[in-house]
DNA sequence: ACGATTTCGTTCATTCTGTTCACCCGGAAG
DNA sequence: CTTCCGGGTGAACAGAATGAACGAAATCGT
């Protein structure tokens, strides 16, 4: 689980935020604070993974309670949510380590995206104790960074993507290769590929080669750091 | 102009870097820092957009700086530059801010994708003043993902590299045998073979005879002196 | 010195990958 | 009704990556 603090000075989207981030999987609500005072305190007693935090404050600048993690040397993440359009303000909470974004108003879908982010996130760090190669690390950012599931990108239908993801925890925990795939879902091996190449690049599936007869390797699709995401 | 701090405490490596930064259009070498009290001052005085960052350094861990940074608001950004490969380094980068994150030993062609990522990141910045929608906000984030393109001869597979290479950092300091590293790997002599003499060829292992039962003696392959920026 | 032994280093058939391009289908415009 | 367009799919293809097989090379034991 992990522990989230919800920061809104107004205290019916403090609410809301809490009821929203109770809806994700694996998120439990650690307190609700209204002002950057309370947050602080309660940032020091609690044990909290995540801070959902409104920049607009009545005693301070959101930013400045991120600043503080930083000095404090904690390793506490922040989910800026703010109302706030000035890029400069992204770039400074890019700046204070800042993992994820969040424009007001946003519907539960967007704020689940997020959430989710954050959790394949956190899984690749937790699941790896060292890195062994460079792209490894890019991974780690590409999830970091990666944009939501929510929207497919041009050239892919969300019936084809259900299908593949099926077959695919179908088959779990064993990998599926894309001509297996294929022969599963009735597609072409083309087609699976392209889907099962979109989940790579989103850090929902891992490929590996699979050796072992004569002839070029297979590559190995399986269900990636995280099993979190569309059903 | 971009304007760079380097940050290394060998002179040789600094040097590489100096000349590796001075190779990519667009970027300026500012200065360089052999210790992170050198660099805190150079970094007070003198106006720098991007640190490259070395963690490991005589007098203070490479973090530090970059807290310090976030501690006094700078709007400095930060490319970290280690052979550490613990991953708990990587998510305290993360949240100090750290943009982008290179793993020593590295090549020409990984560097310049990370600073031209860098410079894509800022150029978004710099353009807009405003974000209208999330979409946006989002589209700046996944210009941080670094992918780099380290590319490979032909006939050579990332992933299988890769592999290889995890095998052999695995049974460090020891040295393996093409025919342990493929009992390892999953694949055959002949392909480890094949990536082994490829990494000595870039001077990344180290080749010895080892001699002892009946028959031709093994090549033992052994991690070596290594390019840009070994441990 | 010479055969026995074991690995090396190379060649080449094999199998899968990754990409291109034509097709098909449904909807919008004429 | 026909034509156009644009997204989604798969057949075909060039070539990329692997491993089996084999002669050559290097060491050890006698």
């Amino acid at each position: 689980m992990i522990r989230v603090l919800v920061v809104d000075d107004e205290p019916l989207i403090a609410e809301a935020h809490r009821a929203y981030t109770e809806r994700v999987p694996g998120f439990v609500v650690a307190g609700v604070a209204h002002t950057a005072r309370d947050a602080m305190t309660l940032l020091r007693s609690t044990g909290i993974d995540l801070v959902l935090l409104d920049l607009n404050l009545p005693d301070k600048h959101g930013l400045e309670i991120a600043r503080a993690l930083r000095t404090a040397g904690s390793g506490t993440d922040v989910l800026a949510v703010t109302s706030n359009r000035d890029i400069g303000m992204v770039r400074q909470a890019v700046a204070l380590g800042v993992t994820h974004y969040l424009l007001k108003p946003f519907t539960f879908a967007a704020f689940r995206d997020k959430l989710d982010g954050y959790a394949r996130y956190r899984k690749q760090l937790l699941e790896a104790s060292e890195v062994a190669a460079q792209h490894e690390v890019d991974r780690v950012f590409a999830t970091l960074r990666g944009t939501s599931a929510e929207s497919l990108p041009k050239g892919l239908d969300q019936r084809t993507f259900d299908l593949i993801l099926a077959a695919l925890r179908e088959a779990a925990p064993a990998g599926l290769s894309a001509a297996e795939v294929a022969g599963r879902t009735g597609t072409s091996r083309v087609t699976a590929r392209r889907y099962l190449e979109h989940l790579a690049e989103a850090a929902r599936v891992t490929r590996s080669p699979r050796y072992g007869g004569p002839g070029r390797p297979e590559v190995e699709y399986r269900p990636g750091p995280a099993g979190i995401g569309s059903p």
